[in-house]
DNA sequence: TATAATTCCTCTAGTCACTAGAGGTTCAAG
DNA sequence: CTTGAACCTCTAGTGACTAGAGGAATTATA
């Protein structure tokens, strides 16, 4: 049995960020000390893990708690979980894609303004009416980069 | 003078988001019709579509300010706004580097796991206790993948 | 010109995944 | 048994929006 500050060093997620995602329903409430403070057992650990991995490969906590849930139902195919991981992995592409058109773009506004000279700077003129935006990658999405797996 | 209709449609900005922008002190208030309908100048124009583009390209809107400030101001150098935009390079550089392995590793999940075999789904297993996560990227770090550049 | 449809206004609250702080309680070491 | 660290709950804040209510202004049609 582990003590929450335990489990955070153990898991290397936050103390706080525990208690999120008990709250948010990702992990059942732990076992509670007579004081009532939270202890944690060795299977505790294991989702956390399990979490914490999923987390740093992008997926979302809604997708983390479908994954549990199809993990759990011994009913389901693998195929349900390989679809979802499927479907990640091609967020993951399209982001990839942008952010490489993205590095040119910021290396060549950087590099044409590498000299100090004084009159207008390039980078932002560059940002004031540059191509790349409306080129290429469908004129209606618009988005910005955000992570939204 | 454009309504904000307008101007959302012509800068590609959602109309609820130009008005936080105002709020959030991006841009200057802009005039009012007679009825208090914000009205929009083509300057306005101008500097939403810098706002939009610098967005595209993954600037926070607390580096959007810094930069706007720092063209404002004519006695500033080039050379802040390059490191800027220098800095912001290296944030899309590590981060793309970081999505690469995750993108190899995604794979490797994917593929493992393309046909429904239902002894324990490598999905879920390699979350569950992969090593790409402690190998790589300084073990402090931590964080997941976000973009707050 | 009257009316209807659309767009606009302000304001509040919600999103995601946390993070920070206040004020109080419990635990483990000495 | 005392001290100090770690824990508790609760509220509120972050960034960059997004959604909705309820009402006013504008524009298009009849």
């Amino acid at each position: 049995m582990y003590s929450i500050g335990v489990v955070a060093k153990k898991v290397g997620i936050k103390v706080p960020t525990l208690r999120y995602y008990e709250e948010a329903g990702l992990i059942p409430a732990p076992d509670r000390s007579l004081g009532k403070q939270r202890r944690y057992s060795d299977v505790d650990l294991e989702r956390l893990t399990f979490i914490k991995h999923a987390r740093q490969l992008g997926f979302s906590l809604a997708s983390i708690a479908g994954l549990i849930e199809l993990g759990e139902d011994a009913t389901r195919t693998c195929d349900e979980i390989h679809a979802l991981a499927e479907s990640h992995l091609s967020h993951v592409r399209a982001k990839l894609a942008l952010l490489k058109d993205l590095e040119q773009e910021l290396d060549r506004i950087v590099t044409s303004c590498s000299s100090g000279h004084i009159d207008g700077c390039h980078v932002i003129e560059s940002l004031a009416h540059h191509e790349w935006c409306e080129s290429d990658h469908e004129p209606g999405a618009s988005e910005p980069l955000r992570d939204k797996f």
